[in-house]
DNA sequence: AACTCGTGGTA
DNA sequence: TTACCAAGAGT
């Protein structure tokens, strides 16, 4: 066997036919039964490849089956209040893919007549949607052959050609799309663009990968110079810092609690917590430090509970408390008390999530 | 280009 | 426990 790989990444015809050929016949015959596979709706394809956005295909699928069936057209999500669209996605993460899609998916409503545009140029131009998603949802959905390189594309790609450059920076990412536009097969790019993604997740894997019952294995550079195992190249990132949380569960004479709606940008925008302060130092009691930020005066109660949050680049050492209002001056316009019965409407990220459940178990 | 933006699972 | 990962996009 003799592997003809030219440093343009234009590949031998009869490898290209050969490859793609085996690609696609595997995918068809052992691809995994998963909800967004039963349809060719762009919207529904849109929405799963937003959902799977650094997210494990077993998470998304019970958001993608609640959220279908909640928001089941373009339309049902162009019209939904944000706070709904939140709960929905609660949990999730990322939550800017949820405002962000829904931005998209109203400019369709609102300049495309509720059609989800077919080339890359415009749906690339809607919110949400970068070179990934448009080449996922023009492929599968519209059958167009464009690239849809993700994490597992440029791994797959990177053994089965050798392609030894550093999958963390991002010119890189380009190699991998010209490489995809060699072999993508005309007569299926769907199949094709999924398989590769497919080989990724449960061959073609990070650690391990189980070349022995790989399809691609004869045609795989990697393989054949035995370095599976040392590709993809990809530097490491930096580490995390850590921040200091206090909340605390503040309630009023009618037993109401106070809630807090975060800044609509930044780290969990938009989403609801309990008021929170961050105690770099002791220099300060909680009560002061909620007095200056929030207005009101309270007493500290009983410890809730304390635990670690991990975020994708910073941590929260949280504590949380109960807490009693003593007095009202000027309480911030992001803050508003509800009743018991109406804290979980409220889309909550998952540490805050954690206290409320805490609480709940208490009380 | 480098940094921001969640969460749960795994070695 | 630490580290890294998983169908990326916005800034």
């Amino acid at each position: 066997m003799k592997i003809i790989v030219r440093k343009d990444l234009t590949l031998n015809e009869l490898y290209k036919t050969q490859v793609r050929n085996a690609l696609v016949s595997w995918f068809l015959e052992e691809k995994r039964d998963l909800p967004w596979r039963k349809t060719k709706d762009p919207y529904k394809i849109w929405v799963s490849e937003v959902m799977l956005q650094q997210t494990k295909v077993d998470t998304v699928i019970p958001y993608y089956e609640r959220f279908i069936a909640k928001y089941p057209s373009l339309e049902s999500l162009a019209h939904a209040k944000e706070e709904e669209l939140l709960k929905e996605w609660e949990g999730l993460g990322y939550y800017s893919r949820a405002r962000n899609l829904q931005a998209g998916v109203r400019e369709v409503v609102d300049s495309y007549g509720s059609i989800v545009p077919n080339t890359r140029k415009d749906i690339s131009a809607l919110k949400g949607v970068g070179p990934y998603t448009a080449g996922a949802v023009l492929s599968i959905a519209y059958g167009v052959p464009e690239h849809a390189v993700d994490g597992n594309v440029m791994r797959v790609l990177s053994r089965l050609l050798l392609i030894k450059e550093d999958i963390a920076k991002p010119k890189t990412k380009k190699i991998f799309e010209e490489a995809v536009m060699e072999l993508i097969d005309e007569d299926n790019p769907s199949a094709f663009n999924q398989g590769l993604m497919e080989l990724g997740a449960l061959i073609c894997t990070p650690t391990k990968p189980k070349c022995l019952l790989c399809p691609v294995r004869e045609y795989c550079t990697a393989f054949f110079e035995g370095m599976q195992d040392q590709l993809p190249i990809k530097t490491i990132n930096k580490k995390t810092k850590v921040h200091k949380m206090k909340a605390v569960v503040i309630r009023d004479e009618h037993g109401r609690v106070l809630l807090e709606k975060r800044p609509s940008k930044g780290l969990l925008a938009n989403m609801w917590q309990f008021p929170m302060v961050e105690l770099p130092t002791a220099t300060h009691t909680i009560e002061e430090v909620i007095e200056h930020d929030y207005g009101i005066d309270i007493v500290r109660g009983e410890e809730l509970i304390a635990f670690k949050h991990v975020f994708s680049h910073l941590v929260w050492e949280m504590e949380s408390f109960e807490g009693k209002l003593l007095l009202e001056k000027e309480l911030p316009a992001a803050c508003k008390w509800f009743a018991i019965d109406e804290i979980s409407n409220q889309p909550m990220p998952v540490p805050i999530l954690k206290i409320w459940n805490a609480w709940k178990e208490k009380n």
